[in-house]
RNA sequence: GCGGGCGUAGCGUAGUGGUUAACGCGUCUGGUUGUGGCCCAGAAGAUCGCGGGUUCGAACCCCGCCGCUCGCC
């Protein structure tokens, strides 16, 4: 299996935006990019080709759940699961160590491995770092992670430390039990800088194919994320792939890729577009609100995604009104499809060396809508005599 | 025509003498970050069919009227 990465444009500084191309056996990726999620090998509610069609090179599926469902062995004989889902191009698994952490009952961790309780149906499993291996073999997947030990996000520097410790363990047992696969360095460590910077120096000694950056977005606040995504990719090496697990928002996008990252997944997207929630370069639109009860125009007239180029909003209005199917797709597609183009935006401004300023100017312009949003809030807030920013006691 | 039942927020209902009339859905607005389409949070909205009476106090008890509904001529 060949797995390489090369950057193609940026500084030689390791918290600073690049572009990059990283070569599978299925295709190659270029970077930033955003992967849609497909946890269950499905992109929710859209098909390979539609998701194809947003310009997105990469999928990812999760382990866990296909493991518990329909079984890792199955898709195996059934030829894998690019073929079982119909997605020529790479993919990349998580190992469910996240999902062990945030979904099942019953967690015991030992040195071995976890045993846990199934979601689903109740079961006991022992997960190890050999058996998601294992799973991800089956699968058949193009770059994989290792089982890690996730923790809570206030964990103390003790419980922290403990974690990342066993996950750099887990990690060179995950590489023995599989060496042909492209197999990602997952960083923890919390909200503890010393942590964070150690565990990227030890995986760096450790010569992974990429780094993923672990265990952040889950509930500690925006500084000490970005404070913990500038020491990792500090201590990282330039010449690797930097993949952000589990982000983010199109703000969150620009400022991580302005901190050298190079990939993403998130539920964001497709989960927000299910509840019709839309990105724009203006912010976040609802696409029940009122005010598009009768808007003739596309949600964003610069986007070429199936909904802009055809359908106004009202139309979207309509079908989630409704709860109708379709419009949980062309959302979904929508939002995918912005992500994406976000990604060809930002390299575009880092190859003409002018990514601060397209960064500037994406901030500001999508939080102005935010700003306005709060600001007639408070307008009410005050009309009713209430100070304001406050709530009724 | 006679007899019964029912009229409470846009809809469906709870409240049968005691603070500021409650709940679900709907409406309006936020939230959602290594996925269950859910869910969570907040807000607006009611002259308790109309008129009169009893009472310190009425959505609630009494009378009349109006409307809907069921049964019997």
């Amino acid at each position: 299996m060949t797995f390489a990465f090369r950057r193609t444009a940026g500084s030689a500084d390791p918290v600073s935006p690049r572009t990059g191309v990283i070569s599978t056996d299925r295709g190659d990726i270029v970077t930033p990019a955003f992967m849609p999620v497909g946890t269950l090998a499905t992109v929710k509610t859209v098909s390979t080709r539609e998701v194809r069609e947003t310009g997105a090179d990469v999928l990812l599926v999760n382990a866990y759940h296909l493991y518990l469902r329909p079984g890792h062995e199955l898709i195996g004989r059934l030829g894998g699961v690019h073929r079982f889902m119909d997605w020529s191009g790479p993919i990349l698994s998580d190992s469910g160590g996240f999902q062990v952490f945030s979904l099942a009952g019953l967690r015991k961790i030992t040195e071995d491995g976890v045993r846990f309780r199934s979601h689903i149906d109740g079961s006991e499993h022992f997960y190890t770092p050999e058996l998601a291996m294992a799973v991800q073999a089956a699968l058949g997947v193009d770059i994989a992670m290792p089982l890690d030990h996730v923790i809570p996000g206030e964990s103390t520097h003790e419980a922290a430390k403990d974690a990342l410790e066993r996950t750099l363990r887990w990690y060179e047992r995950c590489r023995a039990a599989e060496p042909g696969l492209a197999t990602f360095a997952i960083i923890q460590g919390g909200i503890h800088p010393d942590l964070r910077a150690m565990h990227a120096r030890e995986a760096t000694a450790l010569d992974a194919p990429g780094y993923s950056i672990g265990g952040l977005s889950v509930g500690e606040s925006k500084d000490s994320m970005w404070a913990m995504t500038e020491t990792v990719t500090r201590a990282l090496p330039v010449e690797k792939p930097r993949y952000l697990m589990g982000v983010g928002s199109p703000e969150d996008l620009v400022n991580a890729v302005g901190r050298g990252i190079d990939m993403f997944d998130c539920v964001l997207p497709t989960r927000l577009g299910r509840n019709g929630t839309l990105f724009t370069d203006h912010g976040r639109a609802n696409i029940r609100n009122a005010r598009f009860r009768e808007d003739p125009n596309p949600i964003d007239s610069s986007c070429d995604c199936p909904a802009c180029s055809r359908l106004s909003m009202a139309y979207l209005h309509h079908l989630f009104r409704n709860d109708e199917i379709l419009g949980y797709r062309l959302a979904s597609l929508h939002n995918i499809r912005y992500l994406v183009r976000l990604t060809e935006r930002m390299r575009g401004a880092i190859q003409e060396d002018r990514f601060d300023d397209f960064a500037d100017e994406f901030r500001g312009a999508y939080n102005a809508v935010d700003e306005k949003v709060r600001h007639e809030q408070k307008e009410k807030w005050v009309a009713r005599g209430r100070p304001a920013g406050t709530r009724k006691a």
